[in-house]
DNA sequence: CACTCCCGCCAATTA
DNA sequence: TAATTGGCGGGAGTG
């Protein structure tokens, strides 16, 4: 049939048909017309394009064969067609020249030219990007399934990607709307913020599924199937089948593809491997894991993803993990949508003016973030809801099926992610570890298209890798609650460091550094201190202060935090925070009452010094990116902190000083943001990473424990360590160190960074030490100071910058830098040697993370030294869970 | 051999 | 019941 079209219409039809103009113009974007569709009814087909269409036709009209497998697939032309764009068009005469056959081999497609990706181009090309409002392209996909000459089973799989993504909806049978892209920053915002309640803690710790793959490794590879064993995925499912029977749909290429898209939009590196999201989506699912379904999830990924390639916002890239090579894809769209994320953030540089919709989102967003995940998901699936209803039953009643299946979907989602994240976490080993380990799964960021990420083992994290450009977390992944407080200043173009806002990690550009960190708290304190023994660069005495003990206290403490708080709706959304926040914080979140004692003094009072910590911290990132302060200014982060406060408190309870305490901080400061400061005048040679989060509680157990240091800061000096960026650690605050927040002594801080000098590491640095109250090394830290939070942040680093820069001798003949943070006491770090290890134990952290007390024993051990150091930022992300 | 992923059977849905 | 959708997985093309 299609040939006789054809040789008629080939014929007939010279002109340029739709087809080729479409493979070019999809390059342009076509907007041509939005009306496409008629156009190819008008002319059914496509037509020759050039003189090889004619060519063909004769060639098949010679050779039986060759029209027969022509016939068999219209592909023939449309293949042509795209083969033409894609290929030179000599080749084809050429061909024909030479001999029908061979050359109509050679036109026969090959199979890249049949590929659903170059389909999807053609498909896309016949369409505008942004349709004018008024017209309304509606697409046949018999019409465009001729054109196109492909079976329609693979339009299909197009139209179901674009559908997920709003592109298109489905107006009745066989025929689809066209929308164009108009809407798919709101869309994709949905999808994150579904992808965020979804698999947030999963994302978080995306690459906790990966860290855990390394780390686990082979193990979990084979634990797959346990995974899947695992009745969590069951139930999980279960509530999506109870939803309702579309098993089909739920199964649909419409919602792997929004899951596909979530698992980007949440994922920090923007990488996604195909067996990560293959095993995600598998254990959505709940299929037993085979290893057929597991391919057969990956033949559809592939369909996916060549679609959303085509959509120019994934590309394919590699991740070289332990095991080897991977396939993966990494997310070239937009990140920030600018709409929400604006206001979240405050204002975002970076951001776009959003609609309104967007807007207001975002208001309830910061209203809290149980409404917050509730309302993303509402309008998430609102609109998507919407968008089917439209579709498949236009006749019928709007609400469909399908928004049910929908919905169910979400829940299914939120299923999914619960159990992916139980599943990680016994993968791990234990819970907590896993979620530890989130937090900082920082995967590496691909600088380009190629890029490769070397996955340690070990070190999970990432290492990030310089080249990245920015990336820029979405703000609201973990926890929302965080972001507020750091509202992230992200400037990626720049080069400069993203600030992500719930992102324990900020992520820069530049090779040289190399973060790490994760939610500080006492253990960071603590820890940070361990390792630096580990070092042994340090003073020993920083590290003998940080007892051990403590850090086991803090692993005991996790495990109670979480299991108390999480459980109720609310607590659901809390939980994500706390968890989330925990799991940055990692380690633990010390939950003694004797330290808290100190701790202890009110809520309110802890408030009040987490926030003056942040401020802190914020005065830190200032410097380097200003818009922070901004941010921060714009919303006070008492506001924040408040926030947090009440809804930490809401799950818990406010009385209990102690833990109570320890829970806010533990729950604030998970998220451990770090701010790179970029070298400034003063600073030259140095990089510093400032943690931005820190609990403020966090510490003051510890603290009172342990006397000694916490790590703030942790300067190293660029040159010494080229590929090694600073880091600070944020003062934490603990209720103690409320007090001392205020002061920004620099005294305590020198004293400290003199300390720290001392060790070997070239770098150095810390600052404000937790001080203990009664340890601190620096009793003239001033207690009180401080405090006033935003406001001092930034003349506090500015100053403490200039002031406090010194050459040091210390390090490696580098000058060193002090940084004051805050706080009183200081405990210097001393990151060793960091280089070789350091990547990898950071980045192991997760894993790590996930023991604990492995950890410490391992820093007894201390077994690698450069990942003392790492570790003990990972450690301070450990989460009380 | 591994990675991709085309192709189309055939079941679920819809008309 | 017929047509439309679309899950699914065999197996082919590529490197």
């Amino acid at each position: 049939e299609n040939l006789y079209d054809r040789s008629r219409m080939a014929p007939k039809t010279p002109i340029k048909n739709e087809p080729i103009d479409l493979s070019k113009q999809k390059g342009c974007t076509p907007e041509r017309n939005p009306i496409t569709p008629v156009k190819s009814i008008d002319r059914p087909q496509p037509d020759p394009w050039t003189p090889t269409t004619n060519l063909k036709i004769l060639v098949s009209a010679a050779s039986p064969d060759m029209r027969d497998r022509e016939k068999k697939k219209e592909l023939f032309r449309p293949i042509e067609n795209s083969e033409q764009s894609d290929t030179p068009d000599s080749l084809q005469y050429d061909i024909v020249d030479d001999s029908t056959v061979d050359e109509f081999e050679k036109q026969r497609p090959s199979r890249k030219q049949k590929s659903l990706g170059l389909l999807c181009q053609k498909f896309l090309a016949r369409y505008p990007n942004y349709p004018l409002s008024t017209e309304k392209t509606t697409i046949s996909l018999d019409e465009v399934a001729s054109i196109l000459g492909v079976e329609r089973r693979r339009i299909y799989d197009i139209v179901n990607v674009l559908e997920s993504l709003h592109l298109v909806s489905r107006v009745a049978k066989n025929q689809y709307c066209w929308h164009g892209r108009h809407n798919l920053s709101q869309t994709l915002k949905m999808l994150q913020e579904a992808g965020e309640l979804q698999y947030g803690e999963l994302m978080t710790s995306q690459h906790k599924d990966q860290d855990l793959e390394y780390k686990f490794g082979e193990r979990k590879k084979e634990t797959i199937p346990d995974s899947q064993d695992r009745p969590l995925l069951d139930f999980s499912e279960p509530d999506c089948n109870s939803a309702s029977a579309n098993s089909r749909k739920d199964k649909s290429l419409r919602i792997m593809s929004q899951k596909f898209v979530m698992l980007f939009l949440v994922s920090k590196t923007k990488i996604v491997t195909l067996d990560i999201a293959a095993k995600i989506l598998i254990e959505e699912t709940q299929d037993t894991v085979d290893h057929s379904k597991f391919k057969t999830k990956v033949r559809r990924l592939y369909d996916i993803a060549n679609v959303l390639t085509s959509l120019g916002l994934i590309k394919k890239v590699h991740v070289t993990e332990e095991r080897g090579r991977k396939p993966a894809f990494k997310w070239i769209g937009p990140v920030e949508f600018p709409e929400k994320n604006d206001e979240l953030r405050g204002h975002s540089p970076t951001s776009d003016p959003l609609p309104e919709t967007q807007r207001g989102t975002c208001a309830q967003y910061q209203t809290s973030a149980t409404e917050k995940q509730r309302f993303t998901r509402h309008s998430s699936f609102n609109s998507a809801q919407s968008c089917e209803a439209t579709r498949r039953k236009v006749s019928s009643e709007p609400n469909s099926p399908h928004q049910e299946r929908q919905d169910e979907n979400c829940s299914k989602m939120i299923n999914l992610a619960a159990v992916c994240r139980q599943k990680m976490e016994e993968d791990t080993g234990s819970a907590k570890n896993s979620n530890i380990s989130l937090p900082f799964s920082l995967l590496p960021v691909p600088g380009d298209s190629d890029f490769c990420v070397n996955p340690l083992p070990q070190a999970v994290f990432p290492v990030v890798q310089a080249d990245v450009p920015s990336f820029s977390l979405p703000n609201g992944i973990s926890s929302q609650a965080s972001h507020p407080s750091t509202p992230a200043a992200s400037k990626t173009e720049n080069g400069k460091p993203t600030l992500v806002p719930n992102q324990p990690f900020l992520c820069f550009p530049s090779s040289s550094l190399f973060m790490l960190c994760g939610g500080l708290q006492e253990n960071n304190l603590s820890e940070p201190l361990s390792t630096a023994g580990d070092l042994g660069n340090r003073s020993a005495e920083a590290q003998a202060a940080v007892p051990p003990t403590v850090c086991q206290k803090r692993s005991s403490h996790k495990c109670s935090s979480p299991s108390a708080p999480v459980d109720d709706e609310e607590p659901a959304a809390k939980k994500q925070t706390l968890e989330h926040g925990d799991l940055p914080l990692s380690l633990v979140v010390p939950k003694k009452p004797s330290e808290s004692p100190k701790a202890e003094s009110p809520p309110g009072s802890g408030c009040s010094a987490a926030v003056h910590l942040e401020t802190n911290r914020l005065d830190l990132a200032s410097p380097a990116a200003p818009e922070v302060a901004h941010k921060e200014s714009t919303k006070p982060l008492d506001y924040q902190e408040e926030e947090k406060q009440s809804q930490n408190k809401d799950p818990d309870e406010p009385p209990s000083g102690n833990e109570h305490i320890s829970k806010e901080n533990a729950n604030q400061p998970f998220q451990p943001q770090y701010l790179y400061v970029q070298p400034t005048a003063g600073l030259s040679s140095f990089n510093f990473l400032f943690s931005a989060n820190q609990a403020p509680g966090a510490i003051s157990l510890a603290a009172n424990q342990l006397p000694s240091l916490s790590v703030p800061c942790v300067m190293v000096p660029s040159a010494a360590l080229a590929s090694f960026p600073l880091v600070c650690s944020p003062s934490f605050t603990s209720p103690l160190s409320s007090v001392p927040d205020g002061s920004f002594s620099a005294a305590a801080s020198t004293n400290f960074s003199m300390s720290s000098l001392a060790s070997t590491t070239p770098v150095f640095i810390s600052t404000t030490a937790v001080v203990t109250p009664k340890v601190s090394p620096a009793p003239s830290v001033d207690p009180q100071q401080p405090a006033h939070p935003s406001l001092h942040l930034s003349p506090v680093l500015t100053r403490s910058c200039s002031a406090v820069k010194l050459d040091s001798p210390v390090c490696m003949g580098h000058p060193v830098t002090l940084l004051k943070l805050q706080q009183p006491s200081s405990a210097p770090l001393t990151p060793k040697s960091i280089r070789p290890a350091h990547h990898e134990a950071f980045f192991k952290t997760p894993g790590s993370l996930g023991d604990p007390v492995a950890w410490k024993k391992n820093e007894g051990n201390q077994t690698r030294n450069a990942s003392s150091v790492q570790r003990r930022l990972e450690i301070s992300g450990t989460s009380p869970d």
